[in-house]
DNA sequence: GGTACCTTTACGCGGCGTAACCGTTT
DNA sequence: GAAACGGTTACGCCGCGTAAAGGTAC
């Protein structure tokens, strides 16, 4: 009977030595040994070693598969297998949805560079604000707290919105925001989120070195859209949407689209755009 | 200055206490404290850790994002977020694999269980069989173990297989086998593979306790060929592939096709099969 | 006598979770 | 005074990799 030594087996098996001497300790197999103890596999062990090495390149955990082995309801087999199978689509979906979420994060950056410093005159987009306000949790229904962390759990879909009055009299309020489809593809429970009117705006692509908005930050932007020939509407709230964030030597930059609510003097240049993302 | 409390902060975020104390312990955020030792994070700080959030999201480490944030080379940030989406659809893509193995795995097992039992004439489908047998690994070349740790990497294509003369005065050797679409699949590097010869067989598919190359086993297999009215050729090795293994109550069981080579006395009914995956 | 194996024990990693124990605020 | 927060330190998990220190076979 032909008989292999750990090397050998490590080598064939493309496993290695502790692998293996790992994978005795907890009970997948049990070599033989010689007087001095050196471990001796048989051609049974190898191929058991196969079917579990399959099972463990399929990400199933070492002792799921010892209890797998050891377990003698045959019939069960083929359901545990497809459940595996399920799970590693839904890994692999998980992923690429991931990916999808880096795109977008590179379109926003591309995007934010490209139009930094741009006064567009526009339609704002229909936006969906989630209550509470970031600086007021505690008054949040159990409700509210779900959505948000829902909101944060969805990756792709997180921007960050301030709202504040133009004149800045009531400071600001730090809200999570979405956008329409992004709600519905995230199914997003938002039965406690305020819908925001579409109304006419100047929407001002900005880099902030965080605190965007601080009056420091908002003030020399208002000017800019008065400089434009705009008049703000101090009456309604701006509301600034977070496009990217990035981090650069530690300290944090935000990307928004800061748009400014104005009194309707020109609104025959007013119309939709297409969303950023 | 709204400022919260670390309860807050991971409520909000989705994240755990404890994991915002690691990440100030890694050097991800430095909140401030109070007298007391109380962490308070700003606004900026929240959003960094959203930021954060999504990179860790899509399993990029710690240290990884903390040097990407500490980094100040802003013009290859989208170099390097590139760099990881593409890592996210590859990571994506390797477990659709390992599915489609599980599912393959799967197929097998019911294939196997319909079958077994069957006794059917057909061409032998054109297989290649790695040298050495693996009891003669000692006489292998670099280039030889180099073709053999690649097909047992190759986790879908892994099959066993063995042969032997069907009087079994020669003993049983053991072979590593793979059929040419699945080597073609995998690139395989078998260049001192040897290739099979396409020959009428009856292929019997049959559960085997372990040791299938045994005479035990192998003696009333033959007999069942014969009681069909076939006459095994015992001048050819016989061979026999694995299909799947399964471990149950600590015990292997191999599911294989063995293709014993006949002497052409029903050449009219020999046909070639699909293959079995 | 070198070297290529084998053995054992022990510790490290990453990303937190969990427990124990204590202090502060409401 | 109890509950709900906050703090620190220390250890556990998994699947091995990586020494260190020693024994044995060719």
């Amino acid at each position: 009977m032909t008989r292999y030594k750990i090397g050998d087996v490590a080598r064939l098996l493309g496993l290695t030595t502790q692998a293996l001497r790992f994978y005795e300790q907890e009970g997948v197999i049990h070599p033989l040994r010689s007087e001095n103890g050196t471990r001796y596999y048989t051609v049974d062990q190898m191929v058991l070693l196969l079917s579990f090495k399959k099972y463990r390149q399929a990400d199933f955990s070492v002792q799921d598969i010892v209890t797998h082995f050891t377990n003698d309801d045959m019939a069960s087999l083929s359901a545990r297998l497809e459940k595996r199978r399920q799970a590693l689509v839904e890994q692999s979906r998980h992923l690429l949805r991931l990916a999808d979420a880096v795109a977008r994060l590179e379109r926003g950056v591309a995007y934010a560079q490209a139009h930094e410093g741009e006064i567009l005159p526009c339609e704002r987009p229909p936006l969906t604000v989630l209550e509470p306000p970031l600086d007021r949790l505690g008054a949040a229904t159990p409700r509210q707290l779900d959505a948000l962390r829902a909101y944060t759990e969805a990756m792709p879909a997180v921007f960050i919105s301030f709202a504040c009055d133009c004149a800045l009299q009531g400071g600001a309020s730090f809200h999570m925001t979405v956008d329409a489809p992004t709600a519905r593809a995230w199914s997003l429970p938002l039965e406690d989120a305020r819908e925001l009117r579409c109304i006419p705006c100047a929407r001002v692509i900005r880099r902030f070195s965080c605190q965007p908005w601080s009056s420091e930050a908002l003030a020399p932007l208002l000017d800019d859209v008065r400089a434009q020939g705009f008049v703000p509407d101090t009456q309604s709230p701006l509301l600034g949407v977070h496009i990217a964030s990035e981090t650069v030597a530690g300290k944090v930059y935000l990307y928004a689209a800061v748009y400014v609510p104005l009194c309707g003097a020109h609104s025959s240049e007013f119309r939709q755009i297409p969303p950023i993302f």
